[in-house]
DNA sequence: ATCCTCCCCTAC
DNA sequence: TAAGGTAGGGGAGGAT
């Protein structure tokens, strides 16, 4: 086992900065957001008015789901439990701990099951909701667990009360299994103790019994008190095969079998993509992804609560009408000696009348405080949030851990660890005050926390209490304003400007009143800064933590500034540090005294701009109010174990369908698709120093475009496929995957392209070109090549990035291991400098291999043999043509090799694009070899298929479906496209009707049973490719066939076309599909038939009035 | 100049 | 064991 690489590159404490690595990435939300029924609320529903629910843990619907039929239908949806308000809980399953918690409050509400909504939303009437309790009879319709015993292969399994057995649940439990097991555990644990567990700790002490075997160490502590427990509560154990227990066990990965061998009994985590309910257990426990996922709600929500304002602040007329009292009855010399009354004395404030003030407001070790809500014996102790309890290196499980909370004082933790062994490499998401005065920091591993503070008790995830907590902070700010940005779920900003004046409270007063409501409402303590500028703010937060408050004055800027570490800035990380570090600046006081010149020459022009203004206070940052998203991203880069090809384009399937679930969530669509592979370093140990982590990786990515914004999970999948196919990764060696989508649409109206203003807008001046483009069909063929770009990085363990060249992957695969050492780099296509071992030839395809040979005997000196040789600056190596090849030219990493590294290849260099994904077969006979010119084997290939181009043209045109269509260029499609319509107007004239939707505008007849109307996947690529597309064009300037002259095509209906196909088409183009339009329109006005085009859509009502506006 | 793409860096 | 995601700012360097 390999240790972890040193920090050396950044002195200090580095180590704990980089939290032991760089980002990594994770993605996916609950596959429940796929039974969401596309649920349309055009008339105003008020069956459930006068009804507020609160949705608790994981419900069926979603608790996302029951929000929008509530609102649909007059109700209101809380986020937060509110006492006196919310009338119902709604819950699936829920400990007994939160049961006895409600039904004790002093306002219990009903706590029915979700059926009841769903129930009455049938029924069309609020049906009793007595029938719908949660735990009247509390087994009746909970699955009841099933304990496998005997045997030394132990597994639980669940029968539900009907009998039928979960096929997964060997594998995974149900969400409401585990439930089960909760509230049993709960409530026996409540019997013993007279003290209830926390549903997070019951559920994660039972749950390596759950997902694993049950000779699990763990089951086998003394004092597993839970789950003696739940074995007394009717949970039945038998023993089960192996076999049996893996629905598939070929997917035992060798790295799990050596696991298997090593641990005694088999384990079958469901940790590793070998599981099947994978990727749905790890977001339900990656903090990154529920705090990535939550700071995206609350940007949403904070927009949200700005569109409905009715301009009514709750909380700030509550605090202006208490001060109107307060006045009253206060003297008004303020000489008041309790604190309540002095909080409201204005007397003193107003006098200097300061500019805007910005708040910030962040929750104090966030998860830690929501967790020690309910265990306050451990307040005032290092607490720190992690998965792992830090056993890690104990050999014998001799504590008692009393399901709670882990007190590591008493663990018996092997004695000296060296310097890089960490022990658990279990991450502390946060950590209390205690534990940072002992120097733990969140994001450390727990191991090293360990170290530094060995009385450090761990307590469990708490993702919905955080969520709740979250509300509650956001509702109290926005109940006095909604000038606010909102940074993450613990923190935010708010412009208090007009709070203040308007309360004529000076900052540190509203501070006091917003942080006790916040801490009475939430439990949870808060600081708030408060400044000029958001910079301000921010730094007066740090000052002002924990549990505090701070007005960083303006004569106090300067020197508090001054003294802080220039890490202290916001945005100034490890890198900026370091840097800085080598110039000699520690402190911002030191910063001041370098030249803004300098700064801009060595960081950048904004960058060296906000460095130079902010060691000085200033930050001209206006708050972001009105938050737009550019981009929707799933990855994860966890438990990423494939087996072959099978297993990888699984996981790609799943992980592209929850991008587009994601995407119609936020109701977006993308024009851009990029695969982002995380791959074993080849140095790097098969099993990584971190339990099932992605280790010391390279990474590549790989993007296509879209012609016009797709949410589709078939286009997207079948894109990211094709992605995955060229990237030609090994399965095994892969570490992490990553899929984002970008160039976003959005569906409402906003800014989107479909917004006739953006249409016209975008429309160029000057088309000369797109003429010349339109009538030139060749370029059908040149631009039918995906032009795409693989990058690759390096990726290690201690955040340390080192630059590496692109890899031929195919070679790299292929090559042997021993020559991979050597730089025997495919310089492709200067193939002359290639050190390809022959003896690998044979076992390439042929037509890589005849490539290859071709290209060995070509000695030309491409321009880019120069700037191979010149070490520039550029660590990008493009490699368009190599990936259209489907493989990557690969040149070995190598630390001593760093000019190397830095080759760019330059983008003249070509390659035929063989493709040999299966589903897309008129795009592989469509697509040319291309090549440079210098390369007579595809040269050859190249003009074959320029011979019979006019024929393929047309037969592309006329077989051409919404796959094919997808594939191409944006260009030639647009050119498709147009000479359909050109060719449907010829055709008209001579004759034929226009009459209703077909394939014409490309809403493929074939595929659109599986793809939305409208969209259409067009794959391009453009900087590296457009020099190739430069060199084909110039190639086959000479051949000019016709326009289309045989294309049959009719026109779609006007709202299938979406405008962002128009808006790329050459104005004369346009014009006639325009010109096309206006006479469909004009015989179906006079045929009565326009009242046919119903659109359903807003997005479809948004167009059609852009085409009232057309025609 | 200004755009675009492919990154790196940062934050929570 | 362990759950290393996600979004945005901006720089480099090439295309226009
Ligand atoms: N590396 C990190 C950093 C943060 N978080 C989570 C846990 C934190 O509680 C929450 C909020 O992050 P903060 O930066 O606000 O840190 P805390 O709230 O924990 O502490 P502080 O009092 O410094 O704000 O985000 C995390 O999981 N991993
Ligand atoms: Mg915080
Ligand atoms: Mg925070």
């Amino acid at each position: 086992m390999s240790k972890r690489k040193k920090n050396t590159n950044w002195g200090e404490n580095g180590f704990e900065d980089w939290g032991g690595y760089m980002a990594a990435k994770k993605a996916k939300l609950e596959e429940q957001f796929q039974i969401i029924a596309s649920t349309e609320f055009h008339n105003a529903s008020t069956l459930f008015q006068g009804i507020a629910i609160f949705v608790n843990g994981y419900t069926k619907p979603s608790a996302d789901e029951l929000k929008r039929l509530m609102m649909a239908h007059g109700g209101i949806y809380h986020h937060y439990m509110r006492p006196r308000i919310t009338t119902h809980i709604i819950a699936s399953n829920l400990p007994y701990s939160k049961i006895v918690m409600y039904r004790k409050s002093q306002h219990p509400v009903p706590i029915c099951k979700p059926e009841w909504i769903s129930d009455s939303l049938k029924a069309g009437r609020v049906l009793d909701y007595q029938p719908y309790l949660l735990y009247t009879n509390c087994t009746e319709t909970q699955p009841r667990l099933m304990f496998k015993a005997g045997g030394t292969n132990e597994k639980l399994t669940i029968s539900s009360n009907n009998g039928t057995k979960d096929q997964n649940c060997l594998k995974s439990l149900s969400e409401t299994a585990k439930q089960s097991i909760k509230d049993i555990a709960t409530t026996l644990s409540v019997i013993k103790n007279n003290k209830p567990l926390s549903s997070e700790e019951i559920l994660s002490e039972n749950d390596p019994c759950m997902l694993d075997n049950c000779n699990n160490e763990e089951f086998t502590k003394p004092n597993s008190v839970t789950f003696k427990s739940i074995n007394a509560a009717r949970i039945v154990s038998t023993s089960v095969a192996n076999s049996s227990v893996a629905p598939e066990p070929t997917k035992e990965s060798a790295v799990n079998q050596r696991q298997v061998q090593n641990v005694q009994p088999k384990s079958n985590h469901n940790i590793s993509t070998q599981n099947v309910g994978f990727l749905t257990e790890f977001y339900n426990n990656s903090r990154l992804h529920h705090i990535s996922t939550m700071g995206a709600t609350f940007k949403d929500y904070i927009n949200e609560l700005r569109d409905k304002s009715d301009g009514i602040f709750p909380g700030l007329d509550r605090l202006k009408s208490t001060i109107r009292k307060t006045q009253t009855t206060v003297s008004p010399n303020g000489n008041g000696s309790d604190s309540d009354t002095e909080i409201f004395d204005v007397s003193d404030n107003g006098k200097k009348s300061v500019g805007n003030i910005v708040m910030h407001i962040d929750m104090d070790c966030f998860f830690v405080s929501v967790g020690l809500r309910n265990k306050p014996e451990l307040v005032g102790q290092p607490v720190a949030v992690a998965h792992a309890k830090g056993n890690r290196k104990t050999r014998v499980p001799t504590k008692a851990v009393e399901g709670e909370v882990n007190d590591n004082s008493e663990a018996e933790r092997e004695g000296n660890m060296e310097d890089d062994d960490f022990g658990s490499m279990s991450e502390v998401a946060s950590c209390s005050y205690e534990a940072r005065k002992a120097g733990v920091k969140n994001g450390m591993f727990l191991g090293q926390a360990l170290k530094l503070c060995p009385n450090l008790k761990t307590i469990k995830y708490d993702f919905e209490g955080y969520k709740e907590v979250s509300y509650a902070l956001y509702d109290t700010v926005a109940s006095y304003t909604l000038k606010i940005e909102a940074v993450s779920c613990d923190e935010m900003y708010a412009d208090c400007t007009s709070i203040l004046a308007e309360t004529g409270l000076n900052p540190m007063q509203f501070a006091k009143i917003i942080r006790k409501e916040i801490r009475d409402k939430t439990g949870c303590p808060v600081s708030t800064g408060f400044g000029g500028n958001k910079l301000q703010a921010r730094l007066a937060t740090k000052k002002a933590k924990p549990d505090g408050q701070f007005y960083l004055e303006q004569e106090m800027v300067r020197s508090y500034i001054g003294s802080l570490n220039v890490r202290d800035l916001p945005g100034v990380g490890m890198s900026t540090t370091h840097k800085l570090k080598g110039m000699l600046v520690q402190s911002c006081a030191e910063l001041r005294n370098i030249s803004l010149a300098s700064l801009q020459k060595e960081f950048g022009k904004k960058t060296g701009e906000m460095l130079h203004n902010m060691s000085r206070g200033v930050d001209n940052s206006k708050l972001n109010l009105e938050h737009v998203r550019k981009s929707v991203s799933a990855e994860v880069n966890y438990g990423i174990r494939f087996k072959n090809s099978i297993d990888a384009e699984d996981f790609l399937k799943k992980l592209s369908v929850e991008v587009c679930a994601r995407m119609k969530k936020a109701n977006v669509r993308g024009r851009s698709v990029t695969l982002k592979v995380m791959v074993r370093a080849k140095e790097a140990p098969i099993e990584t120093p971190k339990f099932m982590g992605h280790g010391l990786c390279d990474y590549y990515t790989k993007s296509k475009n879209f012609i016009v914004a797709v949410d589709d999970e078939v286009i997207v999948t079948r894109e990211v496929l094709a992605l995955w196919t060229q990237l030609q990764q090994k399965p095994e060696e892969i570490r992490g995957i990553g899929i984002q989508i970008s160039r976003l649409e959005s569906l409402r109206s906003k800014a989107g392209t479909t917004n006739i203003l953006n249409f016209i807008n975008k429309i160029k001046p000057c088309d000369s070109e797109n003429k010349q483009r339109g009538c030139d069909e060749n370029q059908l063929l040149l631009h039918n090549i995906e032009v795409n770009s693989i990058s690759k990085k390096s990726d290690s363990d201690n955040g340390k990035t080192e630059n590496s060249k692109n890899l031929t992957t195919f070679f790299s695969n292929s090559v042997k291991k021993d020559n991979l050492d050597r730089q025997r780099t495919l310089e492709y296509p200067g193939l002359n400098n290639c050190k390809i071992d022959d003896s690998i030839l044979p076992a390439l395809p042929e037509d890589i291999r005849n490539e290859i040979l071709h290209a060995k005997h070509n000695t030309v000196n491409f321009e880019h043999n120069k700037e191979i040789q010149q070490p520039g600056p550029s660590k990008m190596v493009t490699t368009s043509k190599l990936n259209m090849l489907g493989k990557t030219i690969q040149n070995e990493e190598s630390l001593a090799s760093k000019t190397k590294k830095d080759v760019c290849l330059s983008s003249d260099n070509n390659v035929s694009n063989i493709n040999n994904f299966e589903e897309r077969p008129a795009y592989n006979l469509q697509n040319p070899f291309m090549t440079s010119d210098h390369n007579n084997s595809l040269f050859n290939v190249l003009m074959e298929s320029e011979t019979n181009q006019e024929t393929n043209i047309l037969q592309l045109t006329q077989d051409l479906d919404e796959a094919v269509l997808a594939e191409l260029p944006e260009d030639i499609r647009n050119e498709i496209l147009a000479a359909k319509i050109i060719k449907k107007k010829k055709n008209d004239k001579k004759g034929d009707k226009i009459s209703r939707p077909s394939e014409a505008l490309a809403v493929d007849e074939t595929s659109s049973k599986s793809s939305e109307p409208g969209q259409i996947c067009i794959s391009e690529k453009k900087s590296s490719g457009k020099k190739i597309q430069t060199s084909q064009e110039s190639y086959f300037r000479h051949t000019k066939p016709s326009t289309s002259n045989s294309i049959k095509a009719k026109l779609p209906p006007i709202e299938q076309i979406n405008m962002a196909v128009l808006v790329e088409l050459p104005e004369e183009i346009r014009n006639e599909i325009l010109n096309e339009y206006r006479m469909k329109q004009q015989e179906e006005t006079s045929l009565g038939t326009k009242a046919e085009v119903a659109l359903q859509t807003e997005h479809n009502i948004a167009i059609q009035n852009i085409w009232q506006l057309c025609l």
